[in-house]
DNA sequence: GCTTATTTGTTACATCTGTAACCATTGAAA
DNA sequence: TTTCAATGGTTACAGATGTAACAAATAAGC
């Protein structure tokens, strides 16, 4: 009896990230090829616009992004001035970031490129197929408490 | 009408990153505590551990891993005298790698572990979910060429 | 009120990563 | 052959990352 094989290929953690990685390449081209962005930067800037307004506290914990990567990714921001920095009146250890202008007009004109790009996506896939992939995402996170509403 | 928004969290490239970091990083708690392996380490040798014997750019395009990635963690392995390097005779610009017998006595302690993790893992789904999630990671695999019959 | 613990955010350091340059070797072209 | 392109693999360098230490401010304990 031959020792017992790990097919790599068919491993789910593996799979995984081979999948995750080669769709963030693919779609990060859209806001690199643009803008120059990192992607914590897209992350940042992405929470901003849908959010309106946070701490980076909030960024990270909202985008699963270490604090670090969300302190540079905002310096980076604010030079390009996408982003200004407001402090609290209260608590003079919180700044309550936000998109400017500039940044607000890039994030209008994003959200539909990001929109195009999942659905041309999905639509490479069946409707049986689209279902059965968003429904299985969700189920794992469910069971791995990475829900939107439980953070 | 206020500017079109996207919910990152249900932004496909983002909930695919979430989830693969968040499983990636629970499994590597296996190899990691037990012997100190980094993931692209833990690649390299569960490829080897597979295939027998490979080159370095066989392992490369199999575990979706960059050169120097391969390079470094075949130098890490070969450090803890887990895999050694044969010439080939016909070509030298070419090693063939493979597990020494320590790398392989590991390698069998570690599949029953990796099967163990996902099996667990996959046992949380429901089989209508579990059924739906691999079916949709293959079907995703699918349209990005990313099918292991493909490389 | 005073002391201590926690929170918010930045930065220093070490590590990891990819790009590009590189060496050695082999293959192709002529 | 001789020359030039392509391949296998390593390494130097620059950029990105996380850990840990840190400063500043607030909250909690007493």
């Amino acid at each position: 009896m031959q020792p017992e094989i790990l097919p790599l290929e068919q491993f789910l953690p593996y799979r995984l990230n081979r999948l995750a990685e080669a769709v963030s390449r693919e779609f990060a081209k859209t806001y690199r090829d643009r803008h120059g962005l990192t992607r914590p930067e897209w992350r940042t800037f992405a929470t901003l616009g849908q959010y309106g307004s946070m701490t980076a506290t909030a960024i990270g914990t909202h985008s699963a992004m270490h604090k670090t990567k969300v302190s540079r990714a905002v310096a980076a921001l604010e030079e390009r001035k996408w982003l200004t920095r407001t402090p609290d009146p209260a608590d003079r250890r919180i700044e309550h970031l936000a998109l400017t202008k500039a940044g607000l007009t890039a994030y209008r004109e994003m959200v539909p490129l990001a929109k195009a790009f999942e659905r041309e996506l999905l639509g490479k896939l069946g409707a049986k197929e689209r279902d059965a992939l968003l429904g299985g995402l969700h189920a794992l996170q469910s069971v791995l408490s990475l829900d939107p509403s439980e953070t």
